[in-house]
DNA sequence: AGATGTGAAAGTTTTCACAGCC
DNA sequence: GGCTGTGAAAACTTTCACATCT
C-alpha cells in the first residue's frame, strides 16, 4: 500500500499487451476530448468510443489504481495524465530513424508520433548520396555516426525502416550502440541476443486479415459450387 | 467429412484474429523457404522461426484441416498454398488508395503488398493539384471518380491514408461506392453502419507499447527515489 | 524413431454482477 | 439514481501429452 505522488499506483506487472494497446487508445481519445473542452467521462462512454465494454475499461484501469470517482466518472485531464505516466510518455523521447526511403520519409512526417511526445531526432541511411541532405532540418547521417549521435541525443528507441535484407544487420548495430528498443517495420524476425525490446509492425498482416474476413463471408453460401 | 479439392478443409468459423495473424506470418516464412529451395518443414522448426511453440503451430493448422504427414512434417509448397487459400490471397486483389500524401506514397511503394497479391490500382485525393499526375503509371483521381473506378477495376478494399479530420468522410464514401473492407491508417475510430470490414492500423500503439516496456524496466529499482 | 493431430488441462482474458461510494 | 472498483464466473487461448501414422 505504499503511496506515490499521483494516481495511487499499485502493481505494474502482469499487464497484457492488449491492455497496453487499449490504454494507448484511451489516451488518444482523452486527448481529443480535452481539446473539445470536455472535463469528465464515464467508463461506458469511453467504452463506446472504442467499441468495447465498460467493464473492460474499468478493469484496465484497476490494474494501476483508482482514477475515477463513483457516481461521477473520470476526470479527463487527470486520467490522461495517469495514462501518460503508465505508458511512459509523460516525458519526451528522441528516436533514431534508420532507412531514409519512402517508408522512412512517411514516418518522419507522420504527425501522430510528435503529438505523443516522440521525435525523430536523427536519420541514418546506407546510401552515401543522401548523407548531408536533411528533412525539415534533421540531417541524414552515415551509419558510422550512430553511436555518437545516440549518446549525444539520448536516443533510446530505433525505428527500423530499411528493406528486408538489411533489417538484421541494422538491428545488431542498434543493439551495439545501446538503444533500449526497436520498432521494426521490416518484415523479418530479428534475432537479437541483447535484452532490448522489439515491436514488429507488419503492414501486410492487417490487409491479409481483411482479405480473410471478406473471403470467408463470400464463402458463406449454403453449398459451395465452385469446387468439386 | 465432405471432401474438397485441396487440403481437406473443415470448419472455417471460430477462428481468432490471433490465429489469422500467425497464419499470415507462417505464409511469409514459407515463401522465404520456398525461395531458398527448401521443400519440407516440421512444426517445431516453423515455430522456432516465429518464436512460438510447435503445439501452437499444429493447433492453428488443425482448425482448417490436415496439411502435414506424421513422421515427415509439412510440404512447404502445399502448406503455403493452403494458407493462401485460407487467407483468401490465392487470387489477386485490387486496392483503392485514398490519400496521396507521404503515407499514401510510402504504402504505394511498399513492396510487400504486391508480393502478397495486393495491388493499388487506383489513387484518389481531394487535392486538385494532384489530379492527373501519376505514380509509376497509376493516376491520381478526384474523389468523384471513385464509384466508377471501383466498379471497373473490381476493387473490394480501400486503403485510408488521409489526415485525421478527413477519415470519417472518406470511409462513408468508400462504404457508399461498395467496397467490402477498409484498411484504416487514420487515427480515428470509424463510425460505419454498413456491414463492411474495418481493420485499424495505428502506428503509435507499437511505439507506446515499447515506451511502456522500457519505462517499466527502468522503474524496477527496489525503491523509486524520483517521486515522494 | 520421428512428427502430426487432438482431446484434456492449464492459463489467460473478458464479462458479469453487485457492494460501495457520490 | 448513477457510476466505479472488483471478486467470481464464463469464455477463450495456449500448452501438455499421447494415440496415431509414416
Amino acid at each position: 500500500m505504499r503511496g506515490e505522488s499521483s494516481g495511487d499506483f499499485h502493481r505494474v506487472d502482469g499487464i497484457s499487451e492488449a491492455t497496453i494497446r487499449r490504454l494507448s487508445n484511451y489516451h488518444r481519445i482523452l486527448d481529443d476530448l480535452l481539446l473539445q473542452g470536455e472535463s469528465t467521462i464515464s467508463s461506458s462512454s469511453l467504452a463506446d468510443r472504442c467499441g468495447i465494454t465498460s467493464a473492460q475499461v474499468r478493469k484496465d484501469f484497476s490494474s494501476f489504481g483508482s482514477f475515477g470517482r463513483r457516481g461521477l466518472g473520470y476526470g479527463i485531464q487527470g486520467l490522461r495524465d495517469n495514462i501518460r505516466q503508465i505508458l511512459g510518455i509523460d516525458s519526451h523521447w528522441n528516436l533514431a530513424l534508420v532507412g531514409a526511403g519512402n517508408l522512412g520519409h512517411a514516418l518522419f512526417h507522420y504527425g501522430e508520433f510528435t503529438k505523443q511526445g516522440f521525435q525523430i531526432a536523427a536519420i541514418f541511411d546506407r546510401d552515401e548520396k543522401l548523407h548531408g541532405s536533411d528533412w525539415d532540418g534533421v540531417k541524414i547521417h552515415p551509419m558510422g555516426d550512430m553511436k555518437q549521435m545516440v549518446e549525444e541525443l539520448n536516443i533510446r528507441i530505433g525505428v527500423l525502416a530499411v528493406p528486408p535484407d538489411g533489417g538484421q544487420e541494422v538491428a545488431e548495430l542498434l543493439a551495439k550502440v545501446g538503444v533500449d528498443g526497436i520498432l521494426n517495420f521490416s518484415p523479418v524476425k530479428l534475432q537479437i541476443e541483447s535484452d532490448l525490446f522489439v515491436r514488429n509492425v507488419n503492414l501486410c498482416i492487417a490487409l491479409e486479415s481483411l482479405a480473410y474476413s471478406i473471403s470467408k463471408k463470400s464463402k458463406l453460401k449454403p453449398f459451395d459450387a465452385s469446387l468439386s
